[in-house]
DNA sequence: TTTTTTATCACCACATTTGGGGATTGCAGG
DNA sequence: CCTGCAATCCCCAAATGTGGTGATAAAAAA
């Protein structure tokens, strides 16, 4: 049983030469080929691809907007995007929109192949790069991916208070204002939260706060 | 130049086979063998590998554990988690935990050194079934990995180096030490970078800058 | 009931940051 | 060539934050 594939790009020498490419492997079915998104849900729908690859810069609408679109009305194509962009913007923008792999379009040739047969049978392609962006960015927001683990410090009710102010950027003297209590119980609120934070400035408290959404 | 690679897992058998693969790359010198992690930090401090293969499942700590404690020490090291095991929970918390790569063991003999070479390289090399499970993880949370607006307020690269800085928590002293510049020139881009945010003080740069996510 | 925690306030000495001035170099664009 | 700007450095005075060592009253936990 043969993998039907379409592309989107809006240069017809890529076209033709992933096209060219394709057919050298028995399995794989190009079974449509466009220079534009704008009708990419009629296309798809006609065309019934397993595997959509997809350039992102394109007249008319963007590739990432076409993954969107399509992911919606057909949930179980999978779409491999093929770009020579690598810009967290746009890699991660194409992910989130339901991209399930990203190629970089220097490995095309010797990667392409193998990247829909990946796609295929349950992998997400990427090219190096693009792996290494993605883990740097589940890193960088922890807390979203083990929501288990948040951190207490077992700060007390009147200290988150003074630490969400302190993250607002407001001054001890207008925290004291604000909570309607002196500058030096502001500073002593302040000293406990160092102690419990182990930190030992305002700018780590606000940077630890906010990493660990303590706030 | 040779790469320092070391392992950690408990299965004599696993790391002597990994080692006699790894010597069949006359770049790659296997640096260290560990049956546990328990002295990770001298083990590593020891040996200085460029690379950590990391197993999960390890008497005493957790190879999971482990990478946390390593990434804190050494944050240059790059480690490739090597397990049986493809639970969302220990993929997650391995790539938080700071790893580099994710590897199946039945990938192993096939995959180890292109994987090492991709790790690198730049890349992070993953079991084609984690690379799934990654994406749709990020599909999962769209709205928190949508790169939104995100304000430039024109900083020179300098300024943004400095706002790093600041967003780490150091004082202007170190920071002044660090870049190898003199105190006066850190306080030089600082006033900048209240002029271009429009903030004026520390804690505010710091709330600002982890807000619209310019650091 | 005694002890601990929480929230409040105070003082001193020291460190750090902030706001206001300037200055020099070197580089890129008009 | 001149202008603008990034990057470097300097000084002073004032504001703000930090570390240490207290204290008191009320509430919660033991």
């Amino acid at each position: 049983m043969s993998l039907r594939i379409v592309i989107f790009d809006d240069n017809k020498n890529i076209r033709d030469s992933i096209t060219l490419l394709l057919q050298t492997v028995p399995e794989f079915e190009v079974a449509g080929s466009f220079s534009n998104v704008l009708d990419c849900i009629e296309d798809v729908r006609e065309s019934k691809p397993d595997i959509v690859l997809m350039d992102i810069e394109m007249p008319g609408m963007t590739g990432i907007e076409a993954v969107r679109t399509l992911k919606k009305e057909f949930p179980q194509v999978l779409i491999l995007m093929q770009t020579v962009f690598e810009d967290d913007d746009r890699v991660f923008d194409s992910i989130c929109a339901g991209a399930s792999g990203y190629l970089l379009k220097n490995f095309l040739n010797t990667k392409l192949v193998d990247s829909i047969k990946e796609l295929q049978y349950g992998g997400s392609p990427m090219s190096p790069s693009i792996a290494r962006k993605v883990f740097n960015r589940m890193q960088q927001i922890p807390q979203l991916f083990k929501p288990e683990e948040v951190p207490d410090y077992n700060l007390t009710p009147r200290e988150k208070e003074v630490l969400g102010c302190i993250v607002d950027g407001l001054s001890y003297k207008i925290i004291a204002d604000k909570l309607s209590i002196s500058y030096e119980t502001v500073r002593s609120h302040v000293k406990k939260i160092y102690e419990k934070l182990h930190v030992a400035s305002l700018t780590e408290v606000v940077s630890k706060a906010m990493k660990e959404r303590i706030v």
